[in-house]
DNA sequence: ACCTCACATCCAAAAATCTAGATGTGTAGA
DNA sequence: TCTACACATCTAGATTTTTGGATGTGAGGT
């Protein structure tokens, strides 16, 4: 059982990376395959250091993963980072909800 | 069909408005029930406008619905929002991959 | 009408984030 | 070893976000 009061720190990081127009088309490049810097620094018309800060927020939220060959990097969609991301906002909505059930009670009065 | 290019600002806010601890508390806090700003105030142990401004983005990006009764503000889920916010997030895996195949033609040699 | 309460909004300062040129690092080829 | 390349990291400045006290607003209560 996982306790989601001491993951607050790690989920808004996750989310947070996923806050921005740019990294968000990142993913979306990302999307089934895998591509190196210079290909998505070219898609995105982004200075060089620019994309790179970038690409480790991604890398660091853990929705992203790196991989170094020879003088490129080729990123990609690290599937269990974004699996995690997707329970947590499921959790979110609290379909199933429990407390407070005394004030839905109220409610239905 | 939605056209993901053009929405990515808006898909931002969302993941902005769950990019923050505290908001990400708040959300626990109300999931499954209503709840005033001052018990969430109390909760959260925050200066009122402080919290009266993380309402205000959690409310504005359609994940939390606000409903005025006398001198009190009642704060809730909003389920709607926060189904939209699950769904947009289940894109961005991509666990269904059609593009690129000739790149994974390239990696099976 | 006056006061208080609950909350929103304003505003200036503080903190955090982002930008992009400069520089550093590791790799590969000559 | 020298050079070029691909990318990471550093850095200072620009921009954005957040804070929290002050103030505004609207709803009761007296």
């Amino acid at each position: 059982m996982v306790c989601l009061e001491h993951s607050y720190i790690k989920q808004a990081a996750i989310f947070n990376a996923l806050a921005d127009e740019r990294r968000l088309r990142i993913l979306g490049l990302l999307k089934g395959c895998e591509r190196c810097a210079c290909a998505i620094k070219e898609s995105l018309d982004l200075p060089q250091s620019s994309l790179s800060y970038h690409m480790k927020i991604l890398c660091d939220s853990g929705l992203v993963y790196a991989r170094r060959e020879g003088k490129w990097t080729y990123y990609s969609i690290d599937r269990s980072g974004c699996l995690f991301a997707a329970e947590l906002i499921k959790t979110i909505p609290a379909i199933d909800t429990d407390c407070c059930s005394e004030q839905k009670e109220k409610i239905n009065e």
